[in-house]
DNA sequence: GAACTTTCTCCACTGAGTGGACAAAGACGT
DNA sequence: ACGTCTTTGTCCACTCAGTGGAGAAAGTTC
């Protein structure tokens, strides 16, 4: 099949392509409902998307005591490609022009092999997922790296957990070799426009999305647009300081947040506390696995471990002191927690919320919920189908 | 003289207004070449201004080697206030519809005292600038409160440091006193609109506004807009902690930035020095004012007192220390320190950088210019006419 | 089968916006 | 003084997006 290639000519059918992915198929009576043009100019401009093959024909839908209606749809054969690249594992997912998941591969990585041994197992993975017959050939591909990127190139730049991609072109790499427009962000954007899309976040305007997993970062969403900052470095908070005079940290200070927790600095104290025999079970793990993870603190927990439940909430509670300092900066209207550390669950959560609510003033946490994410791992792959969908779906 | 009544009746025309507002007189093909739109379109809409009686003619521009161009520009008449309600002082001044101040009083005044007994002065102020022979009548005031503003109301909600203030429907009453179209925002945000429109953040897009005064306050402007938050209290960083079990401050924790510095916390903490006998040149102005400010620690500090500088840079340390984090979280391209205490200047500002550049990562304060603004105390008088003109040259 | 609903199409009309021709007004060289 | 060039502004015919009403098509309900 031949990739789709058109793009909406105006605002108005940009507007309507958003609305059938974001509502499914829709009559052109209910589409008039939420777009305020004539009946007559929608269908003109239905009737050219159509032409355009971005849109089909969807059938008769049941009668609702007249005139049955003619559905349209986003023509079913559309694939977006979603890649979320973390530190340690890479996912990518098919999904159709709905940006519903039709396919999804979850593989370890390592990303500080270079953007060019990364992308070989991204390709091949996206190779694979095709083989299985769920792609012919993708349409537009959306990337999340672990880092901060120039977005309007594509381009990361300075990424502190990846140096070897500092600079690398890997919007247009990847273009040249997926044959398909291609979008690349930040982990921690995606993650946000996945929940905004299909998670938690869908009613809100203005939200924070914190990520914890192997290091922390944050994004932020204003009036329902992904702020990047002036370098595109904006939600970078993994290195604000948390604990005066506290860890040292790879960046040179101290007292970093992320030098106090995340999925790194948990595995990091756990060992710590294991090997001095303040807590048998986390010692039997460590001793099992010959090291120790995010997920082992978890477990360890759930098993009513004390030791790793301080540590839970030793780190929301470091967490917890950053965040209130967002809230009574910025004063969203959400606050989502979310990232490889989800699986600390509710303790955490706790944690964190008896924090911010302690620490910030109540006109800004009111009406404030702090909730983990809806998504779990796919909220990454699904933020960068909405990126590019987002891309192709406006006036070109 | 009649008031204008008149509003924009489309885009175009808004964009006319503001561009003749920012820059001033304008031929026909001066403002053709800044708005994208056909000569003989933009004819309609300008001959429509003049129409109303917004825009007036404004006599023939010097030749530039052709026909002279026949200049237009906004009525001289309009006449916009400005308001800027601080904690212990208010400013009011009368602005041209390009928000040139034509007048300026500044009394003193206390918050505390209410609502009605504030309105009455800002009013009487108002008057005698109208009796000057200034303005006949005002087209529109913009004003701005020391707390919290529910924005689209135009209400104080919740204002920590004006509790008789909570719920006073401001913008309503004083449109109806003044018989113009009112905004109210917070006092913060109108020194940054002050400062985009006619200081030094003129060119850029993301930026921060800390206005250190009575209390701390923080102004967040996103993509050139003002961002007020999901309940208005965006930028209320003066109880963010900054130092952990640190002193204890009015809203019950400890540590709380206005706790550390403020021209509050600077006038207790010099009068606490002066009395220990910890600096003879306080203790001198202690005894001669019966009492100390923020401006007698800048004096002490430029007569070479080494108390009161410790003091200066104490406090920047602090404050720079939460500005570190805001800065790694938003990413700015500017940070402007201004409000009363910008009489303390390069110590405060010196002491300030040193402790952001040290904290952030380079990627955010590579380019990060901190500089003090520009306007001083004209700023926030000018961000409330700004802010009344843009409202009033939006369409209807 | 009549009356009512809902969906969709057709068509004449409005009004925003364009671009080119041309007029007005000045600068400059000869 | 006069023609040429440049800049500014006006006029006008034309295009095209968008509207709203009439009415056809296709159902449901009683």
């Amino acid at each position: 099949m031949r990739r789709m290639t058109a793009r909406p000519a105006n605002t108005h059918q940009a507007r309507l392509l958003q609305l059938l992915r974001d509502s499914g198929p829709n009559s052109r009576a209910q589409l008039g409902d939420q777009v305020d043009l004539s009946r007559s100019k929608l269908a003109v401009e239905v009737d050219r998307l159509l032409e355009t093959g971005l849109v089909v024909a969807d059938g008769l839908a049941a009668s609702r005591g007249g005139r049955r209606s003619h559905n349209v749809r986003l023509n079913p054969e559309l694939r977006f490609l979603g890649v979320d690249i973390g530190a340690t594992s890479v996912d990518v997912a098919v999904t159709n022009a709905e940006l519903e998941i039709l396919g999804h591969i979850n593989q370890p990585m390592d990303v500080r092999e270079g953007p060019v041994a990364v992308f070989e197992q991204v390709l091949s993975m996206a190779a694979k997922l095709r083989a299985s017959g769920l792609a012919e050939g993708f349409d537009g591909a959306g990337i999340g790296v672990p880092g901060p990127v120039r977005f309007p190139e594509g381009v990361p730049v300075a990424p502190p957990i990846m140096p070897g991609w500092d600079g690398f072109p890997v919007r247009e790499a990847l273009s040249q070799e997926l044959g398909c427009p291609v979008m690349v962000d930040n982990d921690v954007n995606l993650m946000a426009l996945g929940e905004q899309h299909a998670g938690v976040a869908r009613t809100v305007h203005d939200f924070l999305v914190v990520k914890i997993g192997t290091g922390i970062g944050c994004g932020i969403v204003v009036g329902g647009e992904v702020y990047r900052g002036t370098t595109g470095s904006a939600g970078d908070i993994g290195h604000i300081q948390a604990v005066p005079d506290g860890r040292p940290c790879a960046c040179g200070n101290r007292g970093c947040l992320e030098a106090h927790f995340s999925g790194a600095a948990l595995a990091r104290d756990a060992t710590e506390a294991a090997q001095q025999g303040r807590s048998a079970e986390l010692a039997g793990r460590l001793e099992a696995n010959g090291g120790l993870s995010a997920a082992d603190v978890a477990a360890a927990a759930a098993a009513g471990d004390a030791t790793a439940l301080d540590l839970i909430r030793e780190g929301g509670r470091s967490t917890g002191q950053v965040i209130a300092g967002l809230v009574s900066f910025f004063n969203p209207g959400l606050v989502v927690i979310g990232g490889g550390v989800t699986g600390l669950g509710h303790n955490l959560l706790a944690a964190i919320r008896t924090q911010v609510y302690r620490q910030s003033l109540p006109l800004a946490t009111g009406n404030l919920p702090i909730v983990l994410g809806e998504l779990g791992p796919t909220a990454g792959v699904i933020g960068g189908a909405r990126l590019i969908s987002d891309h192709l779906f406006s006036p070109a």
